[in-house]
DNA sequence: TGATTATTCTACGTCAAGTAGAATGGATAT
DNA sequence: ATATCCATTCTACTTGACGTAGAATAATCA
């Protein structure tokens, strides 16, 4: 699949962005309730801020160009939902990421990691570790 | 210090960008050399790639306002250097754009940066595991 | 069919970055 | 000191990604 990230880029530059304020706004409604009309998803937008149905419309596309979602004719009308759990996308967009910063520096990016990770979820050291242990054994893939 | 990345917001959106290429260009002569004026900038970049003397002064110049180069007044010219070494400027955005990954989901960032990393630099993960063991043992702070 | 609503088209505004010529200002060689 | 060179700054155009949304078009249904 094409990069989310083709803006991202510390080393490469251009990172352009994974989303936009809007274009959140509606993963989140799609993440949230799995699949949705345009004009449902423009209902929850609207309870947050003032934004035209069209306009949701627009940026609807534009994600559906990205591939971010997709959508299938039910009944008069599109319903839409995205193309990856947010997770994955998370985990996509991640990965991206930090390749990114790996490629520049991996002792600096593993450093900040480790400081990062621990200041944020000290639990999830633990969990870390684990994987890290499993990495070492050789069982690992997926 | 105002975040290298206030684009980058993955959760947020917008993450603009932390450099263009030709700025990271700029920046990669500039840690290269330590110091130089803008004219001996623009040369070392004219050898990757056709560009004028004017456009790498731009460039320049916007970096200052950003605040990730400075410049002092060295006989009749500027001589220009950058204001964080490279490690600590990678080290900076990586724990800026790897907070904002943690955001939105520690585990799948620690599962992902395993993966990254043992894919790009398996040695790495020796180093990281070290690491973790030290926070573990609360042996920590920079 | 006519009204309603969904979808697409078109377009404007903004911002960051690449690009670079024009204007300005200082330095110097003669 | 003065003409010329070059550094620096100003100004501006371009592109691409978005936010924004009205106009046009298409599909649906009462």
């Amino acid at each position: 699949m094409k990069p989310l990230t083709s803006s991202f880029k510390p080393h490469k530059a251009g990172l352009g962005r994974v989303l936009g304020d809007l274009e959140k706004s509606v993963m989140d409604v799609l993440w949230e309730m799995s699949e949705a009309t345009g004009r449902e998803v423009f209902e929850e937008i609207e309870k947050e801020k003032p934004v035209a149905f069209t306009t949701v419309l627009t940026v609807m596309d534009r994600l559906l160009k990205k591939g971010l979602i997709k959508r299938i004719k039910k009944g008069g009308l599109y319903v839409y939902k995205t193309t990856l759990s947010k997770d994955d996308f998370v985990k996509q967009v991640s990965e991206e990421v930090l390749q990114g910063i790996l490629d520049i520096s991996a002792s600096s990016a593993a450093t900040s990691f480790v400081d990062i990770l621990y200041k944020t979820s000290p639990d999830e050291i633990e969990r870390l570790s684990k994987l890290i242990e499993e990495r070492k054994k050789g069982a690992n893939k997926k």
